[in-house]
DNA sequence: AGTCTAGGTCAACGCCCGTTGGCCCCTGCC
DNA sequence: GGCAGGGGCCAACGGGCGTTGACCTAGACT
């Protein structure tokens, strides 16, 4: 038996590089696959190795799944950005985000079509989305609701942008797109009713 | 060699209610499985028959995912519609078509993960909701980004509330939906700018 | 009544998948 | 310099997949 999992601060190993190697690839086809078509054996072959390393090192193809789609979204505190901009500063983070790391678009491909995959979705949405809304909501009570709102509207650009390519969306250039957004995403976050 | 397809205004077959399950099964499963774990052998089990019929009537499982999304969104006729409810009610029509017709879910969940699905949902933009969009835009010239965004606000909710199941988005009466969103799309409808 | 054809079943094919177990080699330690 | 153990490869497994072709069967037409 030889240890799969070390603490973050544990010394480092010399498998360091092919775990990492592992990810980034897994990442990569899950991103651009989703969960049944991103197979082990393409993982492993982009990354160098044989699949069985893979096996070892994450146990199972739902482990590696769970271990690439681990993503901090580094919302920023809006509460010290001025109120009116909150929106755009949200839209546009999340936009960026998009761009910069695959992660968010393996995640959304696998969440699409796999439980395990909706559920790591909606964790990222009550652990990191929910309480960066919630700290400029006027009413606690309607926090939930407007997160939700929020998504929506940056989910499905998302979608429309990354994922499925609609033309006007995915040509349009991202200021244009946070311009649009921008005004939603803020009367979601603070209009007193519809 | 026999017949697999006949002009719409052809004499029935004895096959077509066979024909007719195989549609209805593949699109439950589509709709609530994606394309690949959506297999041949459980959408004939569904339909109470063997999987080599399927492959008989619709040739091959990309040729039966091509019969079982084909899909009138049935959109009204925004220019007859008072021009500032055309957001509440594309909104309302959308949200509603969604939760009668599982179809829809079949084109989003195959969409994200598969290419072909991708063009079925790049089709159904460019040849129903743009025209329907174009019909109320002030400048023609901008009716496609009009439409995609639109579409992003409309599909984000669809996502959230249908496939990942946010439960505030997925809770939310459908009125309450369509009292938040119709705004923000009567905006991309016809505001002069961002 | 006899024939022909469309509707339907069955068994198999080849392929690829996730996963396993055995084996080798290299490295760091005593 | 030996040796333990982690890093790595290889070959195989059982199973499920899309797809095929041979084979029955029952109805419609003449």
């Amino acid at each position: 038996m030889q240890p799969t999992e070390t603490a973050p601060g544990g010394r480092p190993r010399r498998s360091d590089a092919t775990r990492a190697a592992i990810l980034e690839a897994a990442r990569e086809r899950f991103a651009s696959d989703g969960y049944e078509r991103a197979t082990i054996r393409a993982i492993a072959r982009d990354a160098g190795i044989d699949p069985s390393m893979v096996m070892r090192y994450y146990g199972t193809k739902e482990g590696l799944f769970a271990a690439a789609s681990e993503f901090d979204l580094r919302l920023p505190d809006l509460a010290a950005v001025p109120r009116e901009e909150a929106g755009a500063v949200l839209v546009g983070h999340f936009l960026e985000r998009w761009e910069e790391d695959e992660t968010l678009n393996a995640l959304l491909r696998v969440g699409v079509t796999n439980p395990a995959g909706a559920e790591r979705m909606r964790a990222l949405f009550q652990e990191q989305v929910a309480p960066a809304v919630a700290a400029v909501c006027p009413d606690p009570e309607l926090a939930g609701t407007r997160a939700a709102l929020v998504v929506s509207q940056i989910l499905g650009m998302a979608v429309s942008r990354y994922v499925l390519r609609f033309p006007p969306a995915a040509g349009m250039p991202r200021a244009e797109a946070v311009a649009w957004l921008a005004p939603t995403v803020q009367r979601y976050l603070t209009a007193e009713s519809p």
